[in-house]
DNA sequence: GAGCACTGC
């Protein structure tokens, strides 16, 4: 009998794991590839690795034309290092690309006569000259973020004031990723007779979430993306110009019912000549500490040298290997440790985070961490309200711990439980009642991960300095210290002396402690830190002596 | 005074 099993490529490798050669499967098919997440990047790189090995299996890689060459290229040079030949019954090893036509209408697309400087303004007068001049249909338009969507939707509702009636027809919702679960149900609300959806998002709408009706798609030309600077170990969010493939994905998204119309906020020119044809991988725009731990626990000790679709820089390669080492998850040899290394990279969580669990039970707080490791993989448990930010700011303060907000999730965890898990608590406190059911549920699964390597839960009741000191364990290189004599807060990262500064959701936020570890750093037009706490500097040398002995300490200010 | 989008147990 044969079976068919639908699983995301992560989960596929974390199969491989246990069975390296994947030998239960005849047949791997990889669906989107042209997406190039990190793990499909990974996946293929190891699939043509087992390919060598195997040369029965067959594999179909499923992407958009634009990169059918590039992968058929990179699995049909396999032969050169491999000493079989095709041999009788077995699958040519030449790549075969098929063609399968999508099950699209047709979509017009139109072009500006000239750039436009503001695509904000060009977008918002689009979707006027649309409802004017083009039959019913939903319009949806992509902009790059949370402000972008906010300020064209204050533009288009003071627009229509302007023009009248016959624009009240139309129904302007935001749609992003942050935007609260009630508010995201109102975009696949059927609209009422006579009204037309103006949908205005974010790249969600590009392949994460379909939008049925929709006719007319207006698309700026832009994203936010993600992009890595390994020197600097600092990962960012830049507005930068989408792809040809991301141009087309979009144009797409207005021929699902019936044929449609897309309209690019720049020339035909611009597309033809000046737009990327493909974006960047990402796995060029990210650290790589994740994938390098998964690699290894797979048994690929030569990373530098690994087949990859597109190689990462040798210097993120290196940053990565170093933070691991320092992490004591690989050792001199760039050998995963035991049994810390092994356990980490069998742990689907960023691998701080994992070493912070792990090194619990020396503070006997694993029971806390558990708690706190739950928290930090959710996206975030407050629910935002831009209208009523006194009120949201008081509930904040009911939880807010002054040790930071690992110690504060561990309260609004208590008090959550107490509740007795009440979706009425979490409204009256502007928590999302979904979000602390997945904390529920994560913190579950975790504790099934810590029995498999036999490790007991500890409690220690109160004293949230062993809290403190095993958070430190996992993030002792995001250290930074308060620049006293600077103005707003500004702190400096003590291993590279970056500005940053604590995130405005953080309730450490204006408290500013002298000395604090954070989680993870977004950086906008700003770095800023994440889940912050304070802590003691002397607990930093505790914790990671060869991490911080020999270093130069933070030049004085003056 | 601020959040592109995903995934894993």
């Amino acid at each position: 009998m044969t079976m068919i099993k639908f699983l995301t490529d992560g989960v596929l490798i974390r199969e491989m794991m246990e069975d390296p050669l994947l030998s239960k499967y005849s047949v791997i098919m990889i669906d989107e590839a042209h997406e190039r997440s990190i793990s499909t990047d990974i996946l293929l790189g190891l699939l043509k690795k087992i390919q060598r090995r195997r040369p029965e299996l067959r594999l179909i890689i499923s992407s958009a034309t634009i990169e059918a060459r590039s992968m058929s290229t990179f699995f049909s040079n396999r032969r050169k290092n491999s000493l079989l030949k095709p041999a009788d019954g077995l699958p040519n090893p030449e790549p075969a690309i098929l063609s399968v036509e999508g099950r699209g209408y047709t979509v017009e697309t139109h072009y500006l006569e000239e750039p436009v400087s503001d695509y904000l303004q060009a977008a918002v007068n689009t979707v006027l000259i649309i409802h004017e001049k083009e039959p019913p249909g939903d319009i949806l338009v992509f902009l790059t973020g949370q402000d972008d969507i906010d300020a064209a939707l204050k533009l288009l509702n003071d627009e229509i004031q302007h023009l009248g009636k016959h624009y009240f027809d139309l129904v302007i919702l935001p749609l992003y990723s942050g935007l609260p679960r009630g508010d995201q149900d109102l975009i696949f609300a059927p609209t009422s007779k006579g009204k037309r959806k103006v949908v205005i998002s974010t790249n969600i709408a590009e392949t994460s979430l379909t939008l049925e009706g929709v006719v007319y798609v207006v698309d700026s030309g832009f994203s936010k993306q993600k992009c890595y600077n390994p020197i600097s170990d600092l990962e960012s969010l830049v507005v930068a110009p989408i792809s040809k493939a991301s141009a087309r994905q979009r144009a797409g998204r207005a021929g699902r019912v019936r044929p449609g119309k897309c309209f690019r906020l720049y020339t035909e020119e611009y597309y033809l000549n000046e737009m990327q044809s493909d974006g960047i991988p990402e796995m060029q725009r990210s650290n790589l500490v994740s994938c390098i731990i998964q690699l290894k626990a797979l048994g690929i000790d030569n990373i530098l040298g690994f087949d990859w679709p597109a190689s990462p820089s040798p210097e993120a390669m290196i940053r990565a290997l170093e933070i691991l080492f320092s992490l004591g998850i690989l050792d001199e040899d760039a050998k995963l440790t035991v049994p810390i290394g092994f356990q980490v990279a069998e742990m689907p969580l960023d691998p701080m985070i994992s070493k912070m669990i792990l090194s619990a039970n020396d503070f006997g707080c694993s029971d806390e961490i558990l708690t706190i490791a739950a928290f930090l993989s959710v996206q975030s448990v407050w629910v935002s309200m831009r209208g009523v930010k006194k009120e949201f700011d008081e509930a904040k303060l009911r939880f807010a711990a002054a040790e930071g907000d690992h110690v504060t999730f561990l309260n609004i965890y208590k008090g959550f439980h107490q509740s007795g898990k009440s979706s009425q608590w979490c409204y009256k406190n502007f928590l999302n009642h979904q979000a602390l059911k997945k904390v529920i549920e994560i913190r579950a699964q975790l504790v099934r991960v810590m029995k498999r390597f036999g490790i007991q839960l500890k409690s220690c009741d109160r004293d949230m300095q062993a809290v403190r000191k095993a958070i430190i364990a996992g993030s002792f290189a995001n250290s930074c210290h308060l620049e006293e004599y600077g103005q707003n807060g500004m702190y400096k990262t003590i291993r590279t002396s970056q500005e940053v500064y604590i995130h405005p959701s953080s309730v450490l936020f204006r408290v500013n402690p002298k000395w604090v570890v954070y989680q993870s750093l977004v950086s906008t037009d700003k770095h800023y830190m994440r889940n912050v706490i304070a802590i003691e500097p002397s607990w930093l040398t505790e914790a990671a002596p060869h991490f911080y002995q020999f270093r130069t300490p933070n030049p004085a200010p003056h």
